[in-house]
DNA sequence: TTGAAAGCGTTACCAA
DNA sequence: TTGGTAACGCTTTCAA
C-alpha cells in the first residue's frame, strides 16, 4: 500500500504490454528482433510496473553470477584496498559486484573462502596470496581451470596456463640497490616478509642482483627473514631492523620488501637516534600513502595500481564472458620513487 | 575425464540413493522426517558423486542470496577495512558473504550501488556514509523498510525506527577536551572533517559541551572546517592546521575529528617546529594503527570495532533470518587513548 | 516416512 | 517478428 509491492514478474509485464514473456526477454536482453512498436509497449509496461527481472531465475538460466571475488592476504593493507577501488570501478561498469575476502594469512583460509566461492557460483577471482604453499599454489592452478582466475602476483609468473597481472620486482628492486650504491652506500641489507615462500622472494631475487651488478658481496647476515608473523608488519620491520644493527655496525642503507616493513624500520633508526638517509638510507616497496607520511618521508618502489587493477578485472571479465580467451601475463615494471629517506 | 564434471544435480544423486528429489531435499536441508538408512543412502550418494546444490535454484526458491553488503565512503580507510574483517567473520559464519561497496564520498554513488545491490538481491546492508544530505538520510530510510540495514553511525542515533549501531562521539570528545584541560590547556582548537552535514556533527558538539564545562569560551575562530575535500584527509588536516595557526597563535591543543585528520595536523606542527606536547597537543578519534606509526603517537579516542563489527552483523543477520525482529540502537562510548601527542 | 507434482522467474529453442 | 514450451535445479505442499 501506498507504493504497491513491486514483486512484478515478467508475466506481469508480459499481459500488461500484450505480448508474450518470449518478447519481454528479448526486449530486456535487447536480443533477437523486435518490433519497434512492440518494444514501445512492453518497455512502457516495465516502467508502469516498476519491473526488475529476477536476478536469482536469470543466473539459474545464464549461470552467472555476476559477482567477482577479490581474495587478499589482509584487507587492511592500503595496497589492496587501492586495488579494490579500482577493481571494483571496472566490475561496476560490466554490471558486476565484488566481493572481498580476507584470508588472514591462512592458507586454510584461502581454501575455505574459495569453497565458499565456488558453491556459490562466483564467476571469476582476483587471488592474492602472501604466503605461497605447494597446496594452495596446486589448488588455485587447479581452480583457474574452472573459473577463471587471475594471479596477481609476480612469483607465479613463470607457471605455464594460467593468467598472472603483475609488477615485477627484481628489476626494480635490483634498480634501488644501484640507486643506494651510487647514493655511495656501500653496506646495503635487505628487510624480507616474514616465512619463507612469500610473494616476495623475486624481490629479494633482485637485492641480490643489484649487488652483484655493484660489485658488492652478499652476505647473509645482512638479510633478515622472520620466521613468525608478528601482531604486524610495522612491528616485524621494527625488529628486523633492530635484528640487523646487532649483527653489523657498518650498514648504511636498509632496502625492504614491502612498505610497513619500511616504516617499521624508518622507526627504530629514529628510536635509537640514527640519521636517515645521512647514517642509514631506508627504501620500500608498494608506494602507499603511508609513504608520505612518515617522517622522513619514504623512498619506494611505486607499484602501477590502478593499471593493474584496471587489466586484472578486464581480463577477468572477458574471461567470463568468453571462455576461450587466451590465458595472458601482464607484467608491469616498478619505479623507483624518491623521497627523504635516501 | 580424469575428475568428471561434477554438475551433479538433485535428480542425479536422488536416483543414485534411490529415492525421490524430495527426500533428497529434506536431507539437504534437515527438514521433515527421513529415515535413518534413507538418508545414509542419500549422504552416500552426495559424497560419490561430490554433490553440491545449485546456489541459483535455491536462491529462487528460498529468495535468499546469502549475501550482504557493506556500503563505505572509503574503502582505504583502515577503520573501515578493520570493521570489515569482523564484519566478514561473523557473515561466514552465517555462510553468508560481503560485498564491499566503496561509495568515493559521492551521494550519487551511494545511490547507484544501492540500487545495484537491491536488483541483486542483497539480502541486507551496512551503511556507514560520510556526508549526509537530506534526500540519501531519506532513500536510506526508505530502503530500510525493504531490506534489513544497519546505520553505522551515531548520526543516525535520533531517528525513529531504524537499526543502528555506533559509537558516541560528544561525550568522548567533550571528555577528551576536559582531558586536555586538566594537562593545563586553555586555547583548544577543533579541526572537523570537509562538509557542512557530516557524520562527526556530534563529536563537534561534544568539542562545546566540553568547553563550556571546562569554563572555556567558544571561539568559533578556533573550528576550521573546510568546504572542499582535498585530495586526502591527511592533508585536510595539514591545511586546518596551517589556518588555524595563522588566526591564533594561543593554541595549545587541537581536538581532530578523525585520525587522518590528526596526522595532517602533526605533520603541520612538526613542519614548523612546533613542539608537541609542550606547545600543543593533538588528540584524534578512531585509534587507527596510524596512531602508532606516528611521531609522536597520537592520543585518540578508541572505537570498539571488534563489538561494533560482530554486534552488527549479528543483528543484521538476525534481522534477515526473521523479519519480525525488532530495530535496535547500539551506542558505545569511545575511549580516550593516551599517548605520546598529548 | 516418502513421492508426485506444482511452482519459482527466467532463457532459449523451435515453429509459426 | 512473435509465441509456445521445455528446460534450469531446487523447495514445498499435498496425498499416500
Amino acid at each position: 500500500m501506498g507504493g504497491g509491492c513491486n514483486i512484478a514478474n515478467i508475466i506481469d509485464v508480459a499481459k500488461l504490454a500484450g505480448v508474450s514473456k518470449s518478447t519481454v526477454s528479448r526486449v530486456i536482453n535487447n536480443n533477437g528482433y523486435v518490433d519497434t512498436e512492440t518494444r514501445k509497449a512492453v518497455t512502457d509496461a516495465i516502467a508502469e510496473l516498476n519491473y526488475t527481472p529476477s536476478s536469482f531465475a536469470q543466473s539459474i538460466r545464464t549461470r552467472k553470477s555476476k559477482t567477482i571475488a577479490m581474495m587478499v592476504p589482509d584487507a587492511s593493507n592500503t595496497f589492496y584496498t587501492e586495488l579494490f577501488k579500482v577493481v571494483e570501478d571496472v566490475a561496476l561498469e560490466y554490471d558486476y559486484m565484488v566481493i572481498v575476502c580476507d584470508t588472514r594469512l591462512s592458507y586454510e583460509y584461502e581454501l575455505m573462502l574459495a569453497d565458499r566461492l565456488l558453491k556459490r557460483h562466483t564467476d571469476g577471482l582476483l587471488y592474492f596470496t602472501q604466503q605461497r604453499t605447494e597446496e594452495n599454489q596446486e589448488f588455485f592452478i587447479n581452480l583457474s581451470k574452472k573459473i577463471p582466475v587471475i594471479f596477481m602476483d609476480y612469483a607465479f609468473a613463470d607457471i605455464p596456463d594460467i593468467s598472472c597481472v603483475a609488477v615485477e620486482g627484481m628489476q626494480s628492486t635490483s634498480a634501488a640497490v644501484k640507486f643506494l650504491f651510487n647514493k655511495g652506500k656501500r653496506n646495503i641489507a635487505y628487510v624480507n616478509l616474514p616465512g619463507d615462500k612469500n610473494v616476495t622472494m623475486l624481490r629479494f631475487e633482485g637485492y641480490r642482483q643489484g649487488l652483484e651488478l655493484c660489485g658488492l658481496e652478499y652476505d647473509p647476515e645482512m638479510v633478515v627473514v622472520r620466521a613468525e608473523l608478528s601482531d604486524s608488519l610495522v612491528n616485524t620491520g621494527y625488529c628486523s631492523a633492530q635484528a640487523l644493527l646487532n649483527r653489523n655496525e657498518q650498514i648504511d642503507a636498509i632496502v625492504a620488501a614491502s612498505d610497513q616493513l619500511a616504516v617499521g624500520v624508518l622507526k627504530y633508526l629514529k628510536h635509537v637516534g640514527i640519521k636517515i638517509p645521512e647514517q642509514i638510507s631506508v627504501v620500500g616497496f608498494d608506494n602507499l600513502d603511508l609513504c608520505t607520511i612518515t617522517e622522513p618521508t619514504l623512498t619506494t618502489i611505486a607499484q602501477p595500481i590502478e593499471e593493474m587493477g584496471r587489466e586484472a578485472t578486464h581480463l577477468l571479465l572477458s574471461k567470463i564472458y568468453n571462455s576461450a580467451v587466451k590465458n595472458k601475463k601482464i607484467i608491469y615494471n616498478g619505479m623507483l620513487i624518491e623521497r627523504q629517506s635516501t
